[in-house]
DNA sequence: AAATGTTATGTTACACAATATCATATTGTC
DNA sequence: GACAATATGATATTGTGTAACATAACATTT
């Protein structure tokens, strides 16, 4: 069984234990994104889905088709380009932390990290002291990739 | 003279020893940002200049605007919105820092602060560790100010 | 199987964000 | 004043995202 196939019969595992499908659509649209290094756009998405399938997706469906993925944390939104990527632990067993990546600006690549406890915990004081509240954890980072730093 | 006009001024003076001008339609659209304590969207500041002053504003001049006062590091973009704030620190003397910002996702209110030295020194280790090199130490984090937390 | 409610997708229209392009006006320098 | 450089006007276009309503597919009960 390929690695692609393995990971989407864990995703559709997850969906089914919390009582909602994984759709053949929603399939397509998790395969492209889980084919993919780099972040893609919902438009890119669309355009991927009509060259790769003999089918129609609207730019509307793959939005809702997004938003579900999201919600089943299959994926993840990045807020500083609007661009999608899949989560890199849906095959696996241990629980889902909060996300942090970086980003190539140039190619667009993508990595999940995550910043260590402490760290994270020395940026949560430095926000409370302004008198704010962290809402999310998901931090991401404009960054060069190895390759395109040179 | 207001504190208003002090930083226009520091403004000003900043721009010519640039070899650029603070234009009257640039002024403006500064104060703009200089008088709200949240961020403003471009089309926000359209309304704002087109509101409070007898000329035209179109939204093209005030994009370009907007990019002539952030090169001049008067006004920082929010990237994670797509809004922008003007800089806290244009009557200072001390030199710029990068900035980093605590920003309410219910009322939207804007607070530019600053990471410690070694936080920030431990986050740009552990990009470093993802193969990844820090282009911008620019961060955005999502909050809720105090008011909006309760 | 028929009826019903729920979820998923199709379709169209629209709002907002941002940029491209070319024209015109204003300013600074000689 | 003539010229180059900069700033602004005006219009069109592209991209991104959501609202609203219609239809289709599926699940459950009877």
């Amino acid at each position: 069984m390929s690695e692609l196939q393995n990971i989407l019969n864990h995703a559709e595992h997850r969906c089914r234990v919390h009582g909602s499908r994984l759709t053949e659509k929603r399939k397509k649209v998790l395969s492209g994104l889980l084919q993919s290094d780099r972040a893609l756009s919902a438009y890119e998405l669309v355009d991927y889905c009509n060259e790769n399938y003999d089918e129609n997706f609207a730019a509307m469906s793959v939005y809702r088709i997004l938003e579900f993925l999201e919600q089943e944390q299959l994926v993840h939104k990045l807020k500083l380009s609007n661009r999608f990527v899949a989560c890199v632990h849906i095959a696996c067993e241990h629980p889902h932390q909060i996300p942090q990546f970086v980003v190539c600006t140039d190619c667009r690549k993508v990595k999940e990290f995550s910043i260590s406890r402490s760290t994270m915990n020395s940026i949560k004081r430095q926000v409370e002291e302004s008198s704010f509240h962290l809402v999310s954890e998901q931090i991401e980072f404009n960054c060069l990739c190895d390759s395109c730093a040179v």
